[in-house]
This record gives structure tokens, sequence and C-alpha cells, in this order.
DNA sequence: CGTCCTTTGACCGAATCTGTTTACATTCCA
DNA sequence: TGGAATGTAAACAGATTCGGTCAAAGGACG
């Protein structure tokens, strides 16, 4: 890590302060003081301003990211599963986005960092049922951005049931960046939550070319609810752990296979 | 004093000061006065100047680039603004919430600082268009969160337009936490934005109750979009900035004020 | 040449930031 | 139960910085 300069001002120092505590899911006042090179006294200012802000939740000793609180070990943790493969899948997944056009955006941790990945100058039309997304998307200035709603899932952080299905029933859009928990030639595209795969069934019906985003990991598990095939995806985008012969008998079907 | 070798106009300077600004990340005030050899004054009227074309983001003893700090300024700033005041109008309106029926939230930021309030044991169904409302409580364990969709406004992070409008139309809650711009007698309810504005009577439609939250800055303010009239409004929850003959008038209007 | 106007420097009270101190709440252990 | 240990909150102090006003300097222009 980079040692800390002499003197930084107030708002650096709690964007980095922000930074670290979203990258680690928590943070400490005394390490933070020590770090940083300034009296807990001052942390304690820094955290209380961001609290405020609504970027951190403050908690006895420290501050962990707004959002996720302590019971919801699930989302800080699957961020690090394969976190380089993803990063990869997403900045290959940047590539296939129009340059000026409608694009749906799945609920997932990769299609999470895409989406703050997105470059300052992109000029899209971004459609998401997932809050993750949307969060980062909000104060994107050149994105349209579109919510859709529904009953919000606490795992997933995702809108499904009545709403959203209606909502991707009226649009048309170029291309749909999708997320799965598991995909395979026979099993086909799967996730545990039926909600969340009738919400992903309507959105591959609402976009014209389907653009499936899942590390290799994910390749032959086979979850509790199907909401699609491997034929119903254009083109998808996954790591070099998915061997040769299994992106070969892939593509065999007609899918078009990266590994980023 | 003497005249240097390269004297600058004033457009010159503020453009090196850019780069200068870009280029190392941070500018402090006293280096760019030794830099170009003028007063910390003149330096810090480029600064402000810089910073109201939104090209730098001032800050105590310096400046640094747009962009470089990743969040709002909008929210960040603005949530400081009679903050003590926010807090304890969103603390009483915490006490009006039902124990365990259907809540509508507004987009704002007493609401956001409501919604990271209540308690963890709270068992509520909550309704939202605005995504920092919708952050706060997607992880809340007690809490059934239906996100309301639509065109997401920048500024408010919030929901309007159609999706929006047809949502709020299926739905009957038993009170609406309602915020606005501005409010008073004569002048009624408004917000600088139509579309904005358009939510909110759907929103007021939607609910039994209607709970306004408004620091007393609000009061006397007119903006261009109205939604409706203090008639509306079932109780007012303020701070003390309201002087009592204010709420007095009101209170004659039929609507109960509860100054915090 | 005189006048207007912009820019800059200088001054001073107000505001901000940080550190220090003190008081207080909570947890944990003897 | 008492009392460290830890963390928090509030009040104060010192230094720095900010913002507004006023006046001087230097061009632009009739």
């Amino acid at each position: 890590m980079e040692r800390i300069r002499n003197h930084m001002y107030a708002p650096e120092r709690q964007q980095e302060i922000l930074r670290l505590a979203q990258e680690s899911g928590r943070v400490d006042v005394l390490s933070l003081a020590e770090e940083f090179q300034v009296t807990a006294e001052t942390v304690r200012r820094d955290l209380k301003a961001l609290d405020r802000a609504g970027l951190l939740r403050r908690v006895h000793g420290g501050a962990i990211p707004a959002g996720r609180l302590g019971f919801e070990p699930d989302l800080a943790e699957r961020d690090t599963v394969a976190a380089d493969e993803k990063d990869r899948i997403a900045a290959t997944a940047l590539g296939e986005l129009p340059v000026d056009g409608n694009v749906i955006i799945d609920a997932g941790t990769t299609t999470a960092r895409l989406a703050a990945s997105l470059p300052l100058d992109s000029a899209l039309t971004v459609v998401t049922h997932a809050l993750p997304v949307a969060a980062r998307l909000a104060d994107h200035p050149g994105i349209a951005l579109h919510l859709v709603g529904g009953r919000v899932r606490h795992r997933t952080r995702a809108a499904v049931d009545a709403w959203a299905l209606s909502a991707y029933a009226e649009i048309n859009a170029d291309v749909v960046l999708l997320a799965t928990n598991g995909f395979s030639a026979e099993g086909g595209l799967t996730t545990p939550d039926l909600a969340e795969a009738a919400v992903k069934r309507a959105m591959i019906s609402a976009a014209r070319r389907v653009v499936l985003l899942a590390d290799s990991g994910k390749f032959g598990q086979e979850h509790f609810a199907r909401f699609g095939d491997l034929s119903h995806v254009d083109l998808l985008i996954t790591d070099t752990g998915l061997s040769p012969e299994d992106a070969l008998a892939i593509e065999s079907r007609g899918t078009e296979v990266v590994r980023a």
C-alpha cells in the first residue's frame, strides 16, 4: 500500500475511508487514525460526516459501508470470489455495449462491477432492476437510467414480481447483460429463486441480443429454477477456467464464447 | 511589486491551475500563490471561479479536480444543511409509523435519514421510488421493501414518470412520509420539477394519511411545480424555526403541526 | 487626457479544521 | 459489585483559511 501523505484534505481522507470501507467491509477508528496520521477524534468526525451523508453506517469502534449490515456476509463475501475473473469478464463486456443504445443490466456482482466501470463519456440508456447497479449509475452524467420496480429481495437486492415483469414486458432493448448462478449445455440457465428466474425470462424476451456474463465456476452448476437455455444466449463471456473443449461444445450449439 | 517576466492574465492562470490540478490530483492555495507570484487572495478568486464553473472542487486549503471525488457533492453537501433539525424531524416521524402496516417514503435527505434510523425490530411494508431510501432499507431484515420504478433523475436519485405513476396508482398505504422543497399556506406544496410533483401527487392519493416532513427553512418558499396544498397534509413535522404564530395559522386550517 | 472598468493586493472578522481535554456510556473481568 | 478498558460526545483552543470590502494599479476607449 502506498504510504500516506503528510497532509490530506478532509474530503480526500473521507473519500479514501469510504473506499477502504467498501473494499474490506469494515473500518475501525484507531486503524484509520494510524493510517492517516490524525487523531481518533478527527476520524470520528469523518465517519460522522460520511454517516450523515448516508455513505457509511457508524458502528461502535468503526463503520461499515452503507447498505450491507453485519448480517449479510453473502454479498461482501461473494464479491471477493473469483474477483479477478469477474473484473476481466466485466471489462470484456464493456466492449459489447452499443455506443448509443439501450441496455438491460441484470443483478449480480459481475454486472455491478461492470456498472461501476462504465466510462464517464458513455451515453447509454440503461434499464435495471438491481439496486446495486442502479446506485452506481444514478449519478453517472451520461447515462439515462430507468429503474424497474418490484418487491426487493434482500439477498440479491433486486426487484422481482409483478411490477418488474410488466415493466420488462413494455420495453425493447438492444442488448441484455445477463447473469446466472449456473449454466451448462444440458441443464440450461438456472438460479435458486423462482421469482428471479421469471424476471430473467422477461429480460431475455425484452432484448434483441442476449449476452451472458458468467465466470467458469458457474459452469456445470444446476439450481432450482431454470429460466432458459444456452440457445437463448447469443454471446457468453466467461474466463479461461472454462476448458476449450467445453467452450467448443457450447459454440457448436450456436452461442459465441469469449474466454477473457 | 516589480513586474515578473512572464505575467499571466487571469484566464491563462486559471487554465494552468486547472492543468496542474488534473495532473497532480490536488492543488493548494499557498503553493499556487508562490508558483504564480500572486497573493493567496488572487488564487482563491481563481479557484472560486473554477469551482463555480464546475471544473474544480474547492476544499479547505486548496482544490481537487472535479470528478475525482466519487460521491455526489449534492448529496453530501445538502445533507449538512440544517442537519440537526432534520435529525430531530426524522426522529419524531418515527413515532408516526404504524407498528405493522404499509408506508410510502418520499425522496429527500430527511426521509433518507429516517430510513437509516428505522429500528432493527421494525416490521413494516415500505414502498419508495427513492434510491437512497431503498439502499438503506434493502437489507433491513424486518422490512418488506417494494421499489417503485421509473426514469431516475440524477439530481434526486428518485424514479419518476409513467412507471412510477402507475405503480403508486395501484396501491393503498396507511401513511405517506412526504418531503417538499417549499410550503406555505397560500403557495401550497411546491418543488422545482414537474415530474417529481406528479409523483408526489400520486403518493398523496395512494395514502390514507399524509405526513409532511419539512424543516422550517422550507416555509414560505415557492418553487415551480405545485403538487398540493397544506390542506392535503394531515400532519406537518417541522422544527422550532417555524414561529408559533405560523404554526397556529397552519393548524387553524386543519393540519396538525409538530415542532420537533 | 480623463473616465470607466477589470484585476489585484491588503486588511479583518468569521468560519473551518484539527487536536486536546474532560465527562460519560458500555463492556468485560476480577 | 466494583473498576479497568474502550469508545463516544461535547467543549474548548490554536492555527489556518475564507470571504467580503476597500483601494490602488493598469488597460481600454471615447
